[in-house]
DNA sequence: CAACTTCAGTACCGTTCGGTACCGAACAAT
DNA sequence: ATTGTTCGGTACCGAACGGTACTGAAGTTG
């Protein structure tokens, strides 16, 4: 949540009309639904109940859009992964984190998957850009995970013999096939069941 | 492999100058690699080395193109799909089936990912029909995998307490993840380390 | 009020999209 | 040889793409 940072240069001239955070809201639904490429500027501006002068005025471009988009998601629909990752336990931190998959891909009313992975997995020449930022917010997850793994087993946490980088791919293996799934239609609890079973017998993880 | 039935009206006129099976082929990676929406006409027709108008003479048009190009797939790179299947006992087919799904993601040469993951995740209006495409082909896997653990259930292959339908799409979100790992630029070696750790303690499957 | 700035909207830019009409040439069957 | 069909290639279609110039109105500041 919290105010977008939408760099208004000035204080002067006619305000805003309309609410940047609001709007911008919508355009990540349509960018979640839609992916980068899938979205025009007509299905985004219409969504977001602006004309195209005042999108490119307050955001930029699409692209731009795009990122802001993004980092609006990763800050309300997948704020679970900052939530997951203060975990006490790495254990709660897996729990956490899979629920928190789960739970984003199925939510009522929101795109069924997940925005990271369905933005942009293959694209044209147009939405290379998108795919890239999205492929490098999908490995920052995995190294914060990695790293709070690796605190785990200082901490004794975790087994000394345990690999975290494996661990974390793992486990981000697992979110993203959960994304994938309810893209295609899985419901909530068949995914939760799922998340179960991937968690049941991590414990002896080595 | 195997002809692709191209559906040839008549014996008559001059005949075909290029091989459509290895034109067919040639689409099926653009499509891999750029997905449906993101493959332009230009992209496809000049891998296959053919004009538009020999592209839409043998293949009818860009979402017919794209599903004898799935076709394809299936029986090339997925083809471990069904070999997996075929394999005697569930553990070996699930064994087979990462195994197979991590080779095919990360093959040198060939686009990294799987085409029915990335082919289309997310869709605007003029990719939906390749996206149900995809959804409905990666359901059929699933019911596959389903149907074959049902059999081992009954062949005291695995406990008689196993949910058929639960493991089936515990297998298929594991092999979806690895996909979308790989489109991420995740390697072989990696890729296969997750595998065996999502298989390592899946004997004990309830 | 006057000066300025930004508003929302329209019309339009060049490009690319998927798809077609037409062409003369090439080949097969009669 | 004639007829018929398909070839590969070019030129083009209307529509949609991302993005911009220009407009008169609206609002803030001095």
């Amino acid at each position: 949540m919290g105010a977008v940072d939408v760099t208004r240069k000035s204080a002067l001239g006619r305000p805003r009309s309309f609410d940047a955070d609001e709007a911008l809201g919508r355009a990540m639904v349509v960018f979640w639904e839609q992916g980068y490429e899938g979205a025009s500027l007509t299905d985004l501006t219409s969504a977001m109940g602006i004309t195209k002068t005042s999108m490119y005025a307050a955001f930029g471009n699409k692209e731009e859009l795009f990122r802001k988009a993004l980092r609006r998601y990763a800050e309300g629909p997948a704020s679970y992964v900052a939530e997951a990752l203060a975990r006490p336990t790495a254990l709660e931190v897996v729990e956490a984190f899979l629920t928190g998959a789960v739970e984003t891909s199925t939510r009522p009313g929101c795109p069924a998957g997940c925005l990271s992975v369905q933005g942009s997995l293959a694209a044209g020449e147009a939405g290379r850009p998108a795919r890239d930022v999205l492929i490098a917010w999908r490995e920052e997850c995995r190294a914060y995970l990695r790293d709070r793994f690796r605190r785990a087993v200082d901490e004794g946490d975790l087994p000394p013999d345990t690999d975290p980088e494996l661990l974390a791919r793992y486990v981000m293996t697992v979110a993203n096939g959960i994304a994938v799934q309810a893209a295609g239609g899985a419901g909530r609890d068949e995914l939760r069941q799922v998340a179960d079973l991937a968690m049941r017998n991590w414990q002896p993880v080595r």
